[in-house]
Order: C-alpha cells, then sequence, then structure tokens
DNA sequence: TCAAGTTTTTCCAAATAATGAAACATAGTT
DNA sequence: AACTATGTTTCATTATTTGGAAAAACTTGA
C-alpha cells in the first residue's frame, strides 16, 4: 500500500512515513510503526522527529503516540480555497441542494479515485470534514463513472487501469469491459446512476463538470436511499443537475484566463 | 512571516516552500514564488518538483502556476478522524446547534492561534471546508479568550506572547494587560463573550473543553449578530453550552484511555 | 525568420546532510 | 539486581543536496 514510486530523497522518505501515520489512522507508538516501515530504526526516528518539528505530527507524552497534525488541516484549508472548483462551487451547489432538497456531493477524480471536496444535506446539515476529503472508488460511484465517461482514451485507461473492481454489492460492475460499456452510454446521456453499486440502498444521480473545451473538472451528483427514491424519480432532478454543472464548468473555466496577477 | 525556525535539512525546507504558496493563496509562477523565497533557483526548482512528485503540490501547465495539491485534503481528512476532539464533538454540537438555532463553532488552539476544526450553521447549512480550517486570533475572539482563561500560568504566557494586538474594531482588546485581567473574570464565570472584538456586529457567548483533570482541549461558541441577539439573549444559551462542553470533554477525554490497540 | 529578452530546466564539483549499526538510556518486570 | 522491551543518541561512512553558471525553451517584436 505505500507509496514504492521513485525516491525524491528525503523529502519522499518524510512524507512516506506520514502517510504511513495516516493511513494507520489512530494515534501510533514508535515501535508499531517501526514494524511496518521500511526504513531503519534510527532513520525513522529522525524522520519523525522532523515531522513533528514541523507541526506536521503531533506527540502524545503520555501515550506516546504519534498522529497527524493540525497543521495539514490548515493547509487543506488553503488548499480548498486555491481549488479552482470548489470555491467556485459553493453558491451553485447551495442553491441545488435547496432546490431538490436531497443530498448533493462535488467530487474530483484525484489519482483513480473519487476525492469528495464538498456536500450538502438539506436535511441535517451534519458531517463536514467527516466527508469531505474523503475517498472513494471511480467505476462503482454515480461520480465517477460521470468523469470517466467525458476523459479522453488515454487519460481513461490510466484512471481504469487503478480500478480494483471489488464488489461491494449485487450491482456492482467488476470488469473494466462491462465499465467501459457503460460509459459509452453515459456520455450518451451526459448523466451516470450508481444503482446501489457501491453501497447497498443507496443510489445516485450524477453528471460531469466540464470546462468549456470539455475537459472534466469534477463530477456532481444528488444522492438518496432507495427507500424515498427510485431512479426513475431521481431522473426528476436531470434539468436542475445539468444545469447547475453547467454553471460550475462555466464559472470554474473562467476563473483561471481573466486578469493573470501572479 | 516565513517559518524561520529551525532547519530540518531538506525536509524543512520543503514544507517551508509549500507553506510559502499556501500563504500566497492563488496559484503563482516560479518566477514569482522566486522571488519571495529564501531559497536559490534551482534549489527552490528542485523542492517544487519533489513536491509536485508527491502531489502535495499540482502544477498548471497552461499557465506554469503552481498551487497546493489534494493530497492535502485527503491528509486532512485523516488528520481530523485522527484528531481527539472533532469526531468525537460531532453529535454534541450537532445536538446543540439543533437545539438553540444558531451557529456553533469548535475550535482548538493552535500555535497561539484559534482554529476551527468544525461549524454548524441551522439556518443555511453552507460553507464547510471554507470555515473548518481557518484560523483567527486567539486574544479577540470568544473561543480564544475561553481557552486561554483556563490555561496554566507557562501556558498561557507562551500563548500571550504570541498575540498581535491588532486592533480590529473599537472593541478590541489591545493589551496583554487588558487581556489578562478580563481572562481572571472568563475563568470565575466559566464563559466569555466576544463583544465585537473581532469583527464589527459579530457576537458570541463560549466556553472552553475541559478534560476531568483541567487540561484545555478545545472551545466552543454560540455566535450571533447584534442584529438578532444581544449579549443578554445570548447569555441565556449559557447552559446548553456547559453541558455541551461538559460532555464533549469527558468523551474526549476518556477516549484515549481505554483499550490501547497499538 | 531571426535575434533579444524572459523564464524554466539541467549540470556538476564542492559542501552538507542523511544514514544505520551499535552503544546508550529509560521504564517496567520478574 | 538482572532482564526485557522500548525509545534515544553517537559517529564515521555514504549519499544527497547545493547553487552558480550555462543551456534550453518559450515569448516577443520587427
Amino acid at each position: 500500500m505505500t507509496n514504492e514510486k521513485r525516491g525524491d530523497g528525503t523529502v519522499g522518505k518524510a512524507l512516506d512515513v506520514l502517510s504511513e501515520v495516516a493511513e494507520i489512522g489512530s494515534p501510533v507508538r514508535f515501535s508499531s510503526l517501526l514494524k511496518t516501515s521500511k526504513y531503519p530504526k534510527a532513520t525513522l526516528y529522525r524522520l519523525l522527529q522532523t515531522l513533528l518539528n514541523q507541526d506536521m505530527l503531533s506527540y502524545n507524552e503520555e501515550e506516546q503516540t504519534y498522529k497527524l497534525g493540525l497543521k495539514l488541516v490548515r493547509m487543506a484549508h488553503s488548499a480548498w480555497l486555491q481549488s479552482s472548483l470548489a470555491p467556485v462551487a459553493v453558491p451553485f451547489i447551495d442553491d441545488l441542494s435547496a432546490k431538490v432538497g436531497e443530498t448533493v456531493h462535488l467530487a474530483e477524480l484525484d489519482n483513480g479515485q473519487v476525492l469528495y471536496v464538498d456536500k450538502r444535506n438539506p436535511a441535517s446539515p451534519i458531517e463536514m470534514y467527516s466527508q469531505a476529503g474523503k475517498v472513494g472508488p471511480a467505476y462503482c460511484t454515480g461520480v465517477g463513472k460521470a468523469m470517466m465517461a467525458f476523459l479522453d482514451e488515454s487519460e481513461l485507461n490510466k484512471v481504469i487501469s487503478k480500478q480494483a473492481f471489488h464488489k461491494y454489492t449485487q450491482h456492482t460492475i467488476t470488469s473494466a469491459k462491462a465499465l467501459k460499456k457503460e460509459l459509452v452510454s453515459i456520455k450518451k446521456e451526459g448523466i451516470a446512476f450508481d444503482r446501489q453499486e457501491h453501497e447497498e440502498k443507496i443510489i445516485c444521480i450524477s453528471s460531469p463538470i466540464l470546462t468549456s473545451n470539455g475537459k472534466v473538472i469534477g463530477g456532481l451528483s444528488i444522492t438518496s436511499s432507495i427507500d424515498i427514491h427510485s431512479l426513475k424519480s431521481l431522473e426528476k432532478f436531470k434539468p436542475e443537475l445539468l444545469e447547475t454543472s453547467e454553471l460550475i464548468g462555466r464559472e470554474a473555466g473562467a476563473w483561471s484566463f481573466p486578469e493573470k496577477k501572479y
């Protein structure tokens, strides 16, 4: 699982360690990290000290455990604000969510996975970081398929090669061939459905967000459960969904051109 | 503004560059960074390449600009989940926000600043990352003062030394002496008010979140505007606010002790 | 099309920082 | 006190980083 790619020297190693701590998901002791880590004791120790110094990690003296630091949260805030999609989309997904009265997700394609960058839940305005920043599979989510359908051949192949095709539910698509076939019809329709492919009972209608020259920059979805919606009834949101995607795409695309104030 | 602290070798330099990009706040060109940066051309160039490789930065070919990468957003999600405060507090602030019908903030003290780690706005469920991850001054916000009031002498002095005491509004406290005086009464009362000290028209009532042994682990606030509330009417929320803080503190404190599964 | 001006990328010997085996320290147990 | 498990420091060796300068690559204007 750990980054086996290129070296990138010491910086690469340090970020590697950071990822290890992230993947473990809960505070870890030095010895525990050492077991998993590919780095020798002294090296790992020094890398951890450096990361601590830099506030990328925090250390609990009592329990002698390391966890990810708050600096990451601050930086993510900056990253979010710098993104050409998420901040621009805010008013549009506010609107959409209010109009349709359902959960709305905004996502980007990141390294073959779906990364949720924003969310609205009009019923109970709960969950923030706990949702945004989350990643999910591309091949079995509405946003994932919607975005893939509009990639060009070479990009698509790269993304497909990264899919795990794990069978989450009875309805999960489990082969590249079947996926590609569906992508063709998604491209024709302009929208994708999630037919309980990732989670039992959860369905969604989704569209890609494209710039004026057709580049995929994100995906937008309206999510619900089969207890309150059918695919047919979700499809009624298609016009609003497409319109919102269109507006976001135009706005986000425009953003970068005028007045470069470097 | 840039990290002038200790070296931390190459890793420190790389993170330094990352912070520089974050502080600029919008996509930057190489040459633009070079002007501000303390690193020579070739060095800066290589650091940027490494950060790109690691997905900590992303590069826009067309415009030749660097910005923060999505990896930071993913990592922040992990960091948030690992935090001993924020995930634990979710149900409690949901409740509080529903009960009082006002904006609720959850914050931590980070390097002398207030870092917002979660937020609820029951009226319009807008703003996510755009709010969480945000930092603000400690000396002129409700949560900041509430937390400071319960620090021990040495911690407090450290934090106070980092305050800028910039006069945001007419009501901003602008000296350490005046601040310390107020902290005494806040400690006595158990709650702090923000009397339009940071932003005109914005007021709040706030309490610290303490572990059972009295350590400050965060702050909680109910925020409103003078157009709809007075300090007096905000004070009516005191019981709910204190109860919620109490509950979160107990839960977050308990969290770390039982079953260490390293 | 060519040359001058900018900006970005590469080179390489010298300078510096990272490495890791082993020694040391500390806390907890028998 | 000896043993054990975990965390920290040392130091000669090795590998990476450094940065001035030069070479590309791209832009512009005539």
